[in-house]
DNA sequence: AGCACGCCGACT
DNA sequence: GTCGGCGTGCTC
């Protein structure tokens, strides 16, 4: 009996299952999608490897055997394999990646080395190292240490074994029960104060309990002395860390639907387990999307089946999760990247071992292996959080589509401002189309939209980031003891540090990009590489004193707006102040309570916020997503402004939102203003036909990066006429050009984009390049392939 | 990746 | 004449 095994090297020759022999010992008790330990190379060193299929063949002459399995049942399951071999295709990595990329963090262990010494290692250095014992890890020792080692691992002196360090770690809790009827007749000496209460307290606890509810009154002894006896029984049991999130949740109750919500509701339901089916869930902001969610999740687990909700990984809030925990209640699991990896692996179990029926969680909580699932449903469907920028570089709705289709489950797209792609689909028809055209409050009205244009005000600024216009209508709010919402578009540029007399701005050293102040720390540093100085206070150029600073952050608008509104109390909300666990969920909580009048912040504040008492939502600076290199700059920006725009009168007061803009007849400013999404949509698509791009034609993008920047020019022109020569005539390829930061960490980064309609052997190709890439000769060049980037920076 | 094989220059 | 440099190729 053989096991076809994929294992842990990830690379392009290594990209296919070997086979091992099954020691007799294990012989029907190995199962598919379990991982195991093999001896891989020359050097036998022990690697993880995962069982993707049996083989009922003899086994040849330099077969090996497993060398130790991991687990007793499968950690993926048959779905899992089978998505992996399918995403192969689309996404340019390893199946090794896509399979680890399918399982918690926790699952993926790490290696270790033991020492021992061997008979010709000399007296002196067996004491110095080893001290009398017989063995040491590797891993234990100092950097000194280990050369040391290897050295005389090298000369033959010291014999080394490979280990796995397996992190596996389940948190277990002590329960008890009482047995009553014993306790009662157990008499208990007069002196022993404590143990008779205890027997009291005892003889109430019909249920059993956690142990430690009374260990913070009684000590270890006691409790000793009542198991011993027999009065008690202790046992352990696995819990879940996240479990206390959950147990100060109220439930509640399904909401009355309005036709629209109970129409999609239906549409919906209707086709659960009947076919894989895709809709589209377009619903303006306030529409009550969430509500129909949760009642299709509903419906769907009354037939016996699972549910995947996917949110991005901001909104993944507990306003957001909170409401799913209330209805659904130790049904849910919750996945997201706050959670440690023991919390992951805790709710991974839950899930795996069916306890969890309803899964919500950011981008890879669509690998959740779940089984028979009947509904899928992709919140906020349109944000690039959606697709993994690093490896392996999945789309989550790629995923979820090939998931729906393996359990004939429905896809649920939901969003207020679809992609191009997906209401490109729903228009030809591929996918059902279902509208939310009302707010779910019926006293909610759809805001008003100002548009300021900035460029009438120069000059006659107050500050930098406000014109008088919405400093006015900021006053007016903050009057009413209403809130705003004010949102900073920090993309693109941010404070950088300019001499006025030579011009010259602070660079980082590593990265082609200016440094960004940062007044809390008072240092400037690279957004890329993390570098870090002091701020220059003479010109490094011409050594002039005339040094200012320029551009936006919310610091500066936030020092801005505290001295033009002395009185106002502002939090301020980026990527700074929610570093913390939590953070973001406390400032929220705080001006959800009103604790504060204004929230500034960035584009975090643009999504799934409800706060009621919010009047006025301003953007202070709409342009700067606006003229960046990429071809989605004018959907994001729309998008975006859309967003931000409904967070305003979400309830009977009505909203208002002021956009400040330097390009006010931008069309996708314009038509954001009149919150015209079909008309966008239109002209949009009309751009994307006559460029040639999604969802019209498809795209791939190849970046190289080296060192080097000669050498990865030259290798980046070879690679284009190498495509050239193996793919159709019909295929665009742009490039190579420089990214739009061209150098970050010291390497340089040019880019390749293909657009295409149909291209047969595109995947072959780009295997091939791919596994030209990590011959010798490349030296160190990287290279990426990311098949319909989202990015194009 | 990591390890061994193997073919050329510098040294005993 | 040999030691060791790293370019090349393979891993069930």
């Amino acid at each position: 009996m053989l096991a076809e095994i994929i294992v842990d090297v990830p690379l392009m020759q290594t990209d296919k299952p070997y086979s091992y022999r099954i020691p007799s010992q294990w012989e029907g008790m190995v199962q598919i999608g379990v991982r195991v330990h093999v001896p891989f190379g020359k050097g036998n060193r022990l690697i993880q490897g995962i069982i993707v299929g049996l083989l009922d063949e003899p086994a040849s002459e330099d077969t090996k055997d497993i060398a130790e399995i991991l687990d007793f049942r499968p950690v993926l399951t048959t779905e899992q394999l089978w998505l992996a071999e399918q995403l192969r295709k689309t996404v340019f990595s390893y199946k090794i990646s896509l399979l680890k990329a399918m399982l918690p963090n926790l699952l993926n262990s790490s290696y270790d080395k033991v020492l021992r010494p061997k008979v010709s290692l000399e007296k002196a250095e067996q004491e110095s190292l080893f001290g009398g014992r017989e063995e040491i890890r590797f891993s234990d020792l100092d950097v000194e240490h280990q050369a040391r080692v290897m050295r005389l691992a090298q000369a033959g002196k010291i014999e080394v074994d490979y280990v796995a360090m397996d992190k596996k770690h389940i948190k277990r809790e002590k329960w008890y029960r009482v047995y009553q009827d014993k306790l009662a007749d157990f008499d208990i000496s007069k002196r022993a104060k404590k143990r008779q209460e205890l027997k009291d307290l005892l003889l109430q606890q019909a249920e059993p309990a956690p142990l430690a509810s009374l260990r913070k009154n009684y000590s270890k002894e006691i409790l000793d002395f009542f198991e011993e006896q027999g009065l008690i029984e202790v046992w352990e049991e696995e819990v879940s860390r996240s479990q206390a999130y959950f147990d100060k949740v109220e439930a509640s109750q399904a909401l009355t639907l309005n036709p629209e919500q109970a129409i999609a509701v239906e549409q919906i339901v209707s086709t659960v387990g009947q076919e894989s089916q895709t809709y589209l869930l377009q619903g303006v902001t306030g529409s009550g999307k969430t509500e129909v969610y949760l009642q299709v999740i509903e419906r769907v687990l009354a037939q016996g089946k699972t549910a995947i909700m996917l949110v991005p990984e901001i909104s993944l809030t507990p306003q957001v999760t909170n409401r799913f925990i209330a209805r659904f209640g130790q049904q849910v699991a919750i996945l997201h990247s706050g959670l440690s990896d023991g919390e992951k692996y805790d709710e991974w179990r839950k899930i795996e071992q069916g306890q969890a029926q309803v899964v919500v969680g950011a981008r890879s909580a669509v690998f959740a292996p779940l089984k028979n699932l009947g509904v899928i449903i992709i919140d906020e469907e349109h944000e690039a959080t959606y697709k993994q920028d690093s490896n392996p570089r999945y789309h989550a709705r790629e995923v979820a589509k090939l998931r729906a289709d393996y359990n004939q489950a429905v896809l649920v797209l939901g969003s207020a401002t679809p992609s191009l792609e997906t209401r490109a689909r729903a228009s030809r028809g591929l996918y059902g189309l279902l509208r939310l055209n009302q707010r779910a409050n019926p006293l909610a009205k759809i805001p008003e939209v100002q548009v300021v244009d900035f460029r009438d005000y120069i000059g006659q600024q107050e500050a930098g980031n406000f014109t008088p216009i919405l400093l006015d209508k900021i006053r007016e709010k903050l009057e009413k003891k209403e809130q705003v919402v004010l949102m900073l578009n920090r993309r693109g540029y941010s404070s950088f540090v300019m001499c006025r007399d030579c011009g010259t701005v602070d660079q980082c050293p590593n990265c082609d990009i200016s440094l960004t102040l940062h007044m809390d720390s008072r240092s400037m540093n690279c957004h890329y590489c993390g570098f870090q100085k002091a701020i220059p206070q003479i010109c490094p150029n011409c050594q002039s004193r005339s040094i200012r600073y320029y551009g936006t952050g919310t610091q500066k608008a936030y020092d801005e707006l505290q001295e033009l509104l002395p009185e106002a109390r502002i939090l301020r909300m980026d990527v700074d102040t929610t570093r913390k666990k939590g953070a973001h969920e406390g400032l929220l909580d705080r001006f959800g309570r009103g604790e504060a009048d204004i929230l500034l912040g960035t584009q975090m504040i643009a999504k799934g916020l409800d706060f009621p008492n919010v009047t006025l939502v301003g953007v202070l600076n709409a342009d700067t997503a606006l003229n960046l290199p990429d071809f989605r700059s004018s959907e994001r920006t729309f998008q975006l402004l859309t967003q931000v725009a409904g967070r305003a009168g979400r309830a009977d007061k009505e909203g208002e939102v002021l956009i400040q803009t330097y390009n006010p007849n931008h069309y996708a400013i314009a038509f954001a203003k009149n919150q015209d999404y079909e008309g966008f949509y239109q002209y949009e698509m009309n751009i994307r036909r006559n460029l040639g791009y999604p969802p019209y034609y498809f795209t791939v993008g190849l970046t190289l990066s080296h060192k080097s920047e000669d050498f990865v020019v030259q290798k980046a022109f070879e690679v284009v006429s190498f495509l050239r020569e193996n793919l159709s005539d019909s295929i665009r390829i742009l490039g190579p050009t420089p990214k739009p930061i061209a150098r970050t960490h010291n390497l340089y980064h040019y880019q390749i984009i293909l657009k295409y309609r149909k291209e047969e052997n595109l995947e072959a190709v780009l295997n091939h390049i791919l596994d030209k890439t990590q011959e010798k000769e490349m030296k160190d060049l990287r290279m990426v392939i990311d098949n319909e980037p989202q990015n194009m920076m």
